[in-house]
DNA sequence: TAGTTCATTGAACACTGTTCAGGTAGGGAT
DNA sequence: ATCCCTACCTGAACAGTGTTCAATGAACTA
């Protein structure tokens, strides 16, 4: 029967983003490899094929679990002092994320290696994710700035959520130059503080 | 003889570092394969680890050489400002930044992208180098803070590096959303503008 | 029960980076 | 001139990878 087919493909699928999840978790997505992955599934390798376009495709649905989670991480913080300046909420999204890609760091990492070049398109999910993030970032800004120019709050936003990523990128890659966590709290704050002084 | 030996090694050791560089270039650091080298050097594949550890010690040397030229870019830019107040001539390093990763884009992300996860150390030149880069960009900064607490300038320095990193980073990656260029030195210059205002 | 349809399988394919037994070339001794 | 010996270079072979598709088998229909 066609549904119990759906069905049954439906909870492959489950069980494969779950596996792979792990897997990068654990090792990394370069350590993701289609054969063990089919192994652990209980199934063969082409099963695979069948759910999922290629391992990018998997890849992708690991990082949309991802990116949720990331997502309401991010929001809870901010949540929690809603009541705060808006300074202080930038800076307890930046601390949030911080966190995140610190307690996950081979998921956050996947959320950015995953290689897209060539043809496929980038899933229509993920740029609503990032909207929604940017969205709550925009936020704050616009308290600060009530009477924007042009486009001002969008730029504001990306730089200031592209330089909190450059510090925790950079701050979590130890071959470079491992940074204690406080310090890179440090950086995030004085950046943030410095960037919205009015 | 031995000298005759080593010095055809010498060449072919420049000729693959010259020819990945190419490739590099052109396509990427993915699509860098070692039989395809092969062919171009007019040499068996054997010959490459004759002269390289592996592929990622030939991805080290073209790294070497590409990041050779960012810090004479960037030096380069600074020099052209010397008697610019600090915040300027910090502007005029980081857009000096941008527009070699700009100009370079395959090379420069192959910078980062090098796999060094695996017990290889970081080459003894990549720190060095590194360390050359924040000693130009913590001079600025010690201008405008003759009387530092203890790391403050390294902290900043730091933060300031990953910021601007950062917004290169994501600018240029324009699957997530391309961001126009006069917008991307926009965005640097308001935040070291306010990151060093005093 | 026989026939038809269609999801699943896993061996085979094309492609990686890497190795190492063997052929080759060149200098020195007899 | 001949032989040897050393050291270098070669490229077929190896151990992997992601991906495909003819063949299997199960399930549903008449």
């Amino acid at each position: 029967m066609a549904h119990d087919t759906t069905k049954r493909r439906e909870a492959l699928r489950e069980s494969l983003i779950g596996l792979a999840e792990a897997q990068v978790r654990a090792d990394g997505l370069a350590s993701l490899r289609a054969r063990t992955l089919a192994k652990e599934a209980g199934c063969a390798v082409g099963a695979i094929y069948n759910v999922f376009d290629d391992m990018t495709g998997l890849t992708l649905a690991v990082n949309g679990r991802t990116f949720g989670r990331l997502g309401k991480h991010v929001s809870d913080a901010v949540a929690k002092v809603a009541d705060a300046p808006p300074t202080e909420r930038l800076v307890a999204m930046a601390i949030a994320y911080l966190e995140f890609a610190s307690a996950n760091p081979n998921l956050w990492r996947a959320l950015f290696d995953v290689e897209m070049s060539t043809d496929r398109d980038v899933p229509e999910w993920y740029m609503q994710e990032l909207g929604r993030l940017f969205a709550i970032i925009a936020q704050p800004l616009s308290e600060l700035h009530p009477d924007p120019e042009p486009g001002e709050i969008d730029l504001m936003t990306r730089a200031l959520f592209s330089s909190v990523h450059g510090i925790v990128l950079l701050g979590l890659e130890n071959r470079i130059s491992a940074v204690p966590r406080e310090r890179m709290e440090g950086m995030i704050e004085f950046l943030l503080k410095r960037a919205t002084a009015t």
